[in-house]
DNA sequence: ATATTCTGTTTAATATAATTGTCAATCGCC
DNA sequence: GGCGATTGACAATTATATTAAACAGAATAT
């Protein structure tokens, strides 16, 4: 999200130090640094008590800085977001930006042993495809099931029942690419 | 600023029980009823996470979020903001509804004995005015200075420079009004 | 009727944000 | 150069958000 950075450059923009703009919010100072360097997140109450002392709306400051999210092209390995829910059953989906606002959505997967998306099939509007960059996984797509290694890779409509399971003893992982994203 | 009932809203209007968006969210059930009953205010971070699980953006969701509150008409006596900053010099200036969406800015004002806005003098764009509620205050309108008791009012240029001082020893209230609004 | 599963709420423990007080660096200013 | 004022950063404490687990009411099934 990066509001630390945006905060900071609105607060500069405005000519406020700090201190000064603590001081209209009713917060310290030591709380705003610690918000500019992205080393906390901040409570909603304190976000708004910091934009009104500027003053700019929440909306206003989350539309800038959700537009300038929408720009942004290169991305840290860190950056990836995790978008499966606490990790179930050792398979981590980690999307590339922000897909809500982009056609395109490239996750990129690992799957621990014995991880598993299953039992119930996976279904959803689009296509998706992937390469195995380590280990190995069985893939099951509408019935047929192909065990693919390092190299390999798939493509399929995302409408078909699907399934990943990775029976081997290795971490798996995996890049794939979907249209439209799926939540 | 409500947070609690507009996410309570979103979340049923997408048919989702707290259980299923913390799920989705990385978060517990519990900590979405407690910020649904306001009792506490979420981090930006955990509520981007709830938001992104619906999913709906930062952005629209204050954009909503505030639209509803420029709407609002009543407001209950601890629901006006306080816009002093930490009321200093034992000035207290509580703001009627969100002054940054109306022409129109109302305040309930209350200065300890001995309190003062300050010996360099205010100054701003619009007109004030306001009637004297309890107590007594003296007020110096570019030069011409006054007792005022409960009761008597004062209307003037904002541009005039101005000053507050409640120089009696009870407290002192003012319900003033002024447009545009000045922060 | 009585489990059973769903719902949202509450409480005590834990993790995290915010404050307080202090620090070193920078900028004028004499 | 030396001094005072202002800046942003940091460590330790305090306050608050978040979790985990248990609870109670409503709907559905057995």
């Amino acid at each position: 999200m990066n509001v630390g950075d945006k905060l900071r450059a609105i607060r500069k923009k405005h000519g406020l130090s700090q201190r000064e703009l603590a001081a209209k919010a009713g917060l310290t100072n030591g709380t705003i640094s610690l918000i500019e360097k992205n080393r906390t997140s901040p409570s909603v109450a304190s976000l708004k008590s910091l934009l009104d002392a500027i003053p700019i709306s929440m909306a206003e400051f989350f539309s800038i800085l959700e537009e300038d999210d929408s720009a942004k092209v290169f991305y840290r390995a860190q950056e990836l977001t995790e978008i499966s829910p606490s990790h179930q059953g050792g398979v981590s989906l980690r999307q590339l930006g922000n897909a809500a606002h982009h056609a395109l959505q490239v996750l990129h997967e690992t799957y621990e042993p014995g991880a598993d998306t299953g039992p119930e099939f996976l279904r959803h509007e689009g296509e998706e495809a992937g390469v195995v960059v380590r280990g190995s996984i069985e893939v099951t797509v509408d019935g047929a099931v192909s065990l693919l290694h390092a190299g390999d890779g798939y493509l399929f409509d995302s409408r078909l029942p699907h399934r990943f399971r990775n029976i081997g003893d290795e971490i798996c992982e995996i890049v794939s690419a979907c249209t439209p994203p799926s939540f």
